[in-house]
DNA sequence: TTTATATTTGACCTTTAAAGGACAAGACCA
DNA sequence: TGGTCTTGTCCTTTAAAGGTCAAATATAAA
């Protein structure tokens, strides 16, 4: 889901690969990674991409950190109960 | 929520930790620490309780794993958010 | 009030796995 | 061809897992 969205948005201002990665001080296949799912967005990465993006940090967070759930649960057989349970801690609070 | 859990189980059925320290053969300080959420339960250790317990592990895999989600989004702005799209997400599939 | 047993806590240690990343080679346009 | 992107392999560093041990605390019972 991140990955998809982080493409879609550099696409939107037409920003190629190479110029996030300059931006970010890294490699383009580290981007190309990113935007693939494959290497996951650290937080101080997250912050940089949204400024560059030109969109609030708080519109992506909730993205990137139902990916982590996701991934955490992912193959659970139990998932769907788990994350019930952990929504209702979380309500409660 | 495991810790406490697996507490009442095995107070339920009069053991201490020392026997279920011998029993997945480890020292009482983890199992205390386990008990007190201090320490990750692993899967082949939550079988092993469960079994010993005399439950079904089906009855403690929803909670090992919402507890695991739970130290993934705490602390987190956008949990609720996260959490909701999660369950959407795992929900469709 | 000792004493024995049960539990807890903190400090420490080792091993494993994930994060974070580079690089080269290949694919894909155009 | 030239530029963009992708993919696989490899590497290093960091952090978590998975413990142990000794000492401190509680608890019950003699």
């Amino acid at each position: 889901m991140l990955g998809e969205k982080l493409r879609e948005l550099r696409e939107a201002i037409g920003l190629l690969q190479r110029e996030v990665a300059a931006d970010l001080q890294v490699d383009t296949a580290y981007i190309s990674k990113m935007e693939h799912n494959e290497k996951p967005v650290s937080r101080t990465h997250l912050k940089k991409l949204s400024k560059l993006y030109g969109i609030s940090e708080s519109d992506l967070i909730p993205i990137w950190l139902a990916d982590k759930v996701l991934q955490l649960v992912e193959n659970e057989k139990f998932s769907v109960e788990a994350l019930e349970m952990a929504l209702n801690k979380v309500k409660q609070k």
